[in-house]
DNA sequence: TTTATAAATGATATCGGTTACATCAACAGC
DNA sequence: GCTGTTGATGTAACCGATATCATTTATAAA
C-alpha cells in the first residue's frame, strides 16, 4: 500500500504539496496538480483514513445502541440513521445491546477512547452513567424513541401520551368500555407515557380505570399471545386490547382466535408502530404509525450538529404520529362493552 | 483528554514504561506499575484507540453490507454477527445498501482506505469489482447467505437446493401436483438454486414442470400478495404455493384469503426462513428454518480468521436447515391437485 | 570483589497524514 | 534598482500511541 511519501517522490514534489493537491487543489498550480494526480493514479494511492482520523481527532463514527435489531421497528430506525449518516459522511458502529448494560457501557466507552464522535441511544438508560466523566460537560449523545428525562441531551420522540390517548379514544368511540392495555415493562418511560395517555382518555370519557386490565409484556409476539390469553381468562374480560407494539398485537390476535373468539367481532385489537406486517395481519391491524426512518435520520442530524458545534440548547424533537384505522378494531359487541 | 505523556510525567517515568505497564504488566516492577496505575486513575487516562489503530494498522472494524436491515431474517443475521464480533473485539460498520452498488462500493472502499480490516457481503455481488485492486490478492471478504460462485472467498450458505427440494417433496407427499413457486429476482443465485431444488423434486416425482407456475417477487409482503393473486387467476391455478421467504408467504396467504379461498384446505402455502412472524401467521406457516444468527456468527468468525491469517483455503461452510411443519400446508384438495 | 547475566527502564524512531511556518520566485509600484 | 506583496512550494513539527534499541540497575556466579 503506497503512502503520500511515495506519491511525493514519484511526482518529485514535497508531501505537503501532495496533500494540498488533494485537499485544496486551488492552492496548487495546474502543472504540479497534474503531476501529483498522475502519480496518485499510477500508484493507486489511497490515503490512509485512519491516519487522517487520528490526526484530526475526528473519527466520523457514530455508535448506535439498539435494544434489538431484530425488532422490525428498530430495523426501520436504523435504516433511516444509516442513510442520514452516509449523507453526512459518517459511519455507524452498531451495537445490539439486548438491553444489557455491560454491553452498552462497552460501546459507550468507544466515545471516550476516541473511536467514535458520538452516540445514539434508543433506550431509556444513560450508557455513560457508570463511566467516569467530567460533570457538566455536554456528552455527544442523542436519545431517541424511548427517552429518559433525566439525561439532559437532545432527544427525538413521539408524543406517546397523545398517541395512546388517541387510540384509546378511537376504541371508546367504538363503544368499548373495558379496554385492556398490553403494555411494556413497567419501568419503561415509553410505557409510563402511553399508560398515562390511555388513562387520560378513560378519564375524559368517564370510564373507570381498572388495574386488572393492564397486562405487561415484553414487546415480543409470544408475550402478546400470553397476555391476551390471560386477559380472556378474567372474570369480566375486555372487549378491546390496545397493545404497545404491533408484534404483541399480532400475538394477541392469535391468542384470541385460539380461544375461540373473533377479531374484531368479539374483541378489537389495536397495535402501535405500523410495521410492515401490520397491514398483513388477519384482520389487518389498526395501529399508530410512527415515522421510524425519520426517527433515525433526525437523531443522526441532531448528533452530528451537536458534534460539530452547531447545536445550542439540547432540543426535544417531537415527531408526528398517525392513527391508521384498519379492520382489527370494530364496534363493541352488543350487550357488553 | 490526557495522554500517555501526561501519565508518564505524573508518574515520573517514561512513556514507554506507561505503555508497558498497561500492555505487558509483567515486564514492569510492581512498584512502578503501581505508580503508573495511580497516575492513570488520577488523570482518568483513557488510551486513544484511534492512535493505537493507526499505529498498529489494524482497525478491528468490519464492514457489513446488508441489502435491507428491515428484513427480519437479515436482522437476525446481524444480531449474530454483532455478538460474535464483540466477543472477538471487533466492531461492525453497518451499511444498509438497498442493493445499491454505489453505496456498496462506497463502503467497500473503507477496506482500501484502512478504515476497516474486512467486509461481509450478504448479497451476490462483489462490491470490490469496480474498485481497482491488485489481482490475485485474497481480499478480506466473506460472502454469506446469498453467495456468488464467481468470487473466490470464504462463504457461508445453506444448501438451498436441498432445502427447496425437501419442501417441494413435502408438498408432493401431501398429494399436490400443481405447486407454484413464488421466487425472488431471476438473477439471484439464491433463486436459481431454490428453483433447481424445486425442479429436482418435481422430476423425481415425475411431475411435469410448468413455467407458468413460477412467479417472481421481491421478498416483500406486497409482492407475495400480488404473486398469489396472479397465480389464482390462472386458468388452472396451483393447489400449493412455495414462497422463497416468509414475508412473501404471509403476503400470499392474505391474497389467497381475500380471493375467497382457504389455507390450507384449498391452497397450501409454504415459506422459507422461519422468521418470528411465521409461527404467528394464520394459519401458522410451514417453512424452512435457517440458523440466521449462526450465519452471522460464522461469517464473522471466518472473516476474523482470514484477517488474522488463520485461514487456509477459502472454505465453504454449509449450515443445516430444518423443515418446520405447521398448519399452512395440508393435503391437496380432492378432485384436483 | 569482580564479572556475567537478567531485569527494568529510558530515549527515540515510527506509523501517514495535516498544517504552521519558512522560503523563494515573480511581479508591481515607486 | 529596490522593496513589498502575492502565489507556489518546501521543511518539519505534530497527533498519541508502540516498539526497538540502548542504558541502567539488580541479581547470580566466579
Amino acid at each position: 500500500m503506497s503512502t503520500i511519501r511515495d506519491v511525493a517522490e514519484l511526482a518529485a514534489v514535497s508531501v505537503a504539496t501532495v496533500s494540498r493537491a488533494l485537499q485544496q487543489p486551488e492552492l496548487v498550480s495546474l502543472k504540479t496538480r497534474t503531476k501529483v494526480l498522475t502519480a496518485v493514479k499510477q500508484l493507486g494511492y489511497k490515503p490512509n483514513l485512519m491516519a487522517v482520523k487520528f490526526r484530526s481527532g475526528k473519527t466520523r463514527n457514530l455508535v448506535v445502541l439498539v435494544p434489538t435489531v431484530a425488532n422490525v421497528f428498530f430495523a426501520r430506525v436504523i435504516s433511516g440513521m444509516q442513510q442520514a449518516a452516509h449523507d453526512k459522511g459518517y459511519s455507524l458502529l452498531l451495537c445490539n445491546t439486548l438491553a444489557d448494560e455491560e454491553m452498552e457501557q462497552s460501546y459507550a466507552r468507544m466515545v471516550h477512547t476516541s473511536q467514535a464522535d458520538g452516540l445514539i441511544q434508543l433506550r431509556a438508560h444513560n450508557p455513560f452513567a457508570a463511566l467516569e466523566m467530567k460533570a457538566g460537560s455536554q456528552l455527544p449523545m442523542v436519545n431517541a424513541c424511548e427517552v429518559l428525562d433525566r439525561i439532559a441531551c437532545p432527544t427525538v420522540l413521539l408524543d406517546n401520551r397523545a398517541a395512546a390517548c388517541a387510540m384509546t379514544e378511537h376504541l371508546l368511540e367504538l363503544g368499548h368500555k373495558r379496554i385492556a392495555m398490553i403494555k411494556g415493562p413497567a419501568r419503561s418511560p415509553l410505557t409510563r407515557d402511553r399508560v398515562a395517555g390511555y388513562r387520560d382518555a378513560l378519564n375524559a370519557a368517564g370510564v373507570a380505570f381498572d388495574e386488572s386490565l393492564l397486562c405487561p409484556g415484553d414487546f415480543t409476539l409470544q408475550s402478546g399471545h400470553k397476555a391476551a390469553t390471560e386477559l380472556l381468562a378474567l372474570p369480566n374480560p375486555p372487549t378491546a386490547m390496545f397493545c404497545e407494539n404491533d408484534e404483541m398485537a399480532i400475538g394477541a390476535i392469535q391468542g384470541i382466535k385460539q380461544a375461540g373468539f373473533s377479531v374484531p367481532a368479539d374483541i378489537s385489537v389495536a397495535g402501535f408502530d405500523d410495521i410492515s406486517f401490520a397491514a398483513f395481519a388477519d384482520p389487518p391491524l389498526t395501529t399508530i404509525a410512527q415515522p421510524a426512518e425519520e426517527f433515525g435520520s433526525t437523531a443522526v442530524t441532531l448528533l452530528v450538529d451537536l458534534i460539530e458545534g452547531r447545536l445550542g440548547k439540547a432540543p426535544k424533537v417531537i415527531l408526528p404520529f398517525d392513527l391508521i384505522q384498519r379492520a382489527s378494531t370494530g364496534p363493541a359487541p352488543a350487550g357488553r362493552g
